[in-house]
DNA sequence: CTGGGGAGGGGGCCC
DNA sequence: AGGGCCCCCTCCCCA
């Protein structure tokens, strides 16, 4: 017995979840482009995808295969079986890209198929480029462009040893610049070593701004000679996760920005792939691990491990409406936070994707950000850290980690059942993305910004930035009391210098958190902990160690590392007299003398 | 195997 | 917006 349209329902589900980016767990960057997938689809699809997503949430790819364009008929390919040519494609040109890419990605099918198309046209296929599978030629590619000779045998590559990152120039811009040579560091092709952190793609380097991209600058000399040993971060580089920053590429933002996954490009033919019975045989092999060939410092495995972990839960909290907003300058920009990322680069986004229509999805204002609570800690936290002050402890470690930042809330556990599409503030599910999008209308007029606690005060969306009209501080000396922190809450009582830290405060009692990450839709209360987190996904880490290259993502920790070639050990324990560089490991080990052995 | 220390990383929050 | 600090998690090394 056998239910006949099972497998077609199915993936067309699992394409309208693609399009909504629901349960999507894994980004792939092309160019200045994000796509949202999910692994198992790219994985039963692909081999080489398979390793990718085996160890990687953010995959970046190789610009030089495959660009947005192609990429987005690629995975409607992978989605639907049907290839999807607009009329103004689906040339020779446009089958070629599409071969390149499906070698590259290893998509035999649709590869075959492409093959096929272009043989019919009298076209050639793959001209001028590498018809070998990707893996291999992109490392040769990104060989290349490191100039770096190691030859680079991995199969199937680890996004390790494929490419230097180097952060995509629309992300760069984003970022201030003393982020952008980041990326670059370590990974510098192949683990030999990276150590010298960045520098390698530091031909750069000369003439840099201070802080600027000069990678030599800021790293060690050693470039060539480092050892892996000393340079952590190579290592940390080549974890997927760097990978993904990848690129070289210098995507003028200004235009192509954009795709979106998960439209359909419309008035498209489609072509559909041939059943093919030996279709999704991708036998298991993960020789991913090989990958860390050689000797590996203990730090490289851990820092890998490590990277792997960050988007585990995030990854699925992916708002559509992030996944459909336009990328400029490598970053998404949605109407929202084009609006509040007025910085330079932000700014011109507006009108730099005006230009790409094509792929523009109208999305109201604001629909979305609300949408993206994740409330497993807000409750809780709020209330701790609030009375906490310093016993608060607990404000620390609400909400860390491990939230689910997504489709899933304390409090609204709602029915999904048919209704994939999941209104998140408040648990309703609709069959259909136009309901979901009607309702969510709703709350936009209601506005959203919900107190925790007491909920006396509401804050109109568009007012995000501006809350502070709506949730009026207590003024100045409504306390007695305090003259030095008159500005207190009215929620826990703690009481700040100024209004606008008040403010801030109170955002943190927020049920909505108003800042979400562009990438894996985590929501922060804080602009600055939402872009130090960014920085993460980016694989930025602007500050380096001039003692070993190493380099860190906050200059905190740089400070902090620094006491590792002073021998500094500033924190000591009143109890027993030992040394920490670090407090936190004087904290912890003054739990140890505390705590009942 | 286990516990302690060192250290990288992330998030929250205040200034 | 950025800096700084605190807290927590986790991993690795080593005794």
């Amino acid at each position: 017995m056998e239910l006949p349209n099972h497998a077609k329902q199915l993936l067309l589900q699992l394409n309208q979840q693609r399009a909504k980016g629901f349960l999507c767990d894994v980004i792939i960057v092309v160019e200045n482009a994000l796509f949202r997938a999910h692994k198992n689809i790219l994985a039963a699809s692909s081999i080489y995808f398979k390793s990718l997503v085996l160890h990687d949430n953010l995959i970046n790819l190789d610009t030089e295969m495959v660009n947005p364009s192609v990429f987005r008929q690629v995975l409607d390919f992978i989605y639907t079986g049907k290839l999807l040519s607009s009329s103004e494609q689906s040339n020779e040109q446009n089958f070629s890209a599409l071969l390149t890419a499906a070698s590259y990605l290893q998509l035999n099918d649709l590869a075959a198929l492409c093959r096929k198309k272009l043989k019919r046209n009298g076209g050639k296929p793959l001209l001028g480029k590498p018809s070998t599978p990707g893996p291999n030629s992109r490392s040769r590619l990104n060989n290349q462009r490191l100039s770096s000779s190691t030859p680079s045998n991995h199969y199937p590559p680890t996004p390790s040893d494929a490419d230097q990152p180097q952060p995509d120039e629309g992300l760069r811009e984003k970022l201030s610049d003393d982020e952008m040579f980041v990326g670059s560091s370590g990974k510098n092709g192949n683990g030999g070593n990276g150590g010298s952190n960045g520098n390698l793609s530091s031909g750069a380097s000369a003439g840099e701004p201070d802080h600027g991209l000069d990678l030599s600058k800021k790293s060690p000399p050693s470039a060539g000679t480092t050892t892996d040993a000393l340079s952590p971060h190579s290592n940390s580089q080549e974890s997927p996760q760097s990978a993904s920053v990848s690129t070289t590429n210098s995507a003028s933002l200004d235009d192509s920005s954009t795709t979106l996954p998960g439209l359909d490009a419309c008035g498209q033919e489609p072509m559909e792939l041939t059943p093919n019975p030996k279709a999704p045989e991708q036998t298991g092999f993960e020789q991913t691990q090989s990958q860390a060939d050689g000797p590996t410092p203990h730090k490289k495995s851990r820092q890998a491990s490590r990277k792997k972990e960050w988007p585990k839960k995030d990854a699925s909290g992916l708002k559509s409406e992030d996944y459909e907003r336009p990328l400029v300058n490598g970053v998404i920009v949605g109407p929202k936070e084009g609006r509040s990322s007025n910085s330079g680069a932000g700014a011109g986004s507006g009108s730099s994707f005006a230009s790409d229509q094509s792929f523009q999805c109208k999305e109201e204002e604001d629909g979305g950000e609300n949408g993206q609570d994740h409330t497993d800690d807000s409750g809780q936290s709020e209330g701790e850290n609030a009375g906490g002050t310093a016993g608060g402890g607990g404000g620390g470690g609400k909400g860390k980690h491990g939230a689910n930042y997504v489709y899933r809330q304390e409090g609204f556990e709602p029915a999904f059942g048919d209704n994939l599409y999941v209104c998140i503030p408040c648990g309703k599910g609709f069959p259909s993305s136009e309901q979901l999008n009607a309702h969510v209308e709703t709350h936009t007029e209601d506005g959203l910004f919900v107190k925790e606690e007491g909920g006396t005060t509401f804050v109109k969306e568009e007012d995000e930035d501006e809350a502070e009209d709506l949730s009026a501080p207590v003024g100045p000396s409504n306390f007695g009391g305090t003259e030095t922190r008159p500005f207190r809450c009215t929620i826990c009582g703690k009481s700040y210098k100024d209004p606008a830290t008040l403010r801030q405060h109170e955002k943190s009692h927020w049920l909505t958190r108003p800042f979400p990450c562009n990438i894996c839709g985590k929501m922060f209360t804080q602009r600055g902990t939402m872009t130090r987190h960014m920085r993460s996904h980016l694989g930025l880490k602007p500050f380096a160690c001039e003692e070993c290259g190493m380099r860190f993502t906050r200059q905190y920790r740089l400070t902090e590392h620094m006491r590792v070639h002073s021998g500094e050990k500033p924190y000591e324990c009143q109890l027993c007299g030992g040394k920490f560089t670090q407090q936190r490991n004087l904290i912890s080990h003054l739990r140890m003398h505390t705590s009942p052995a």
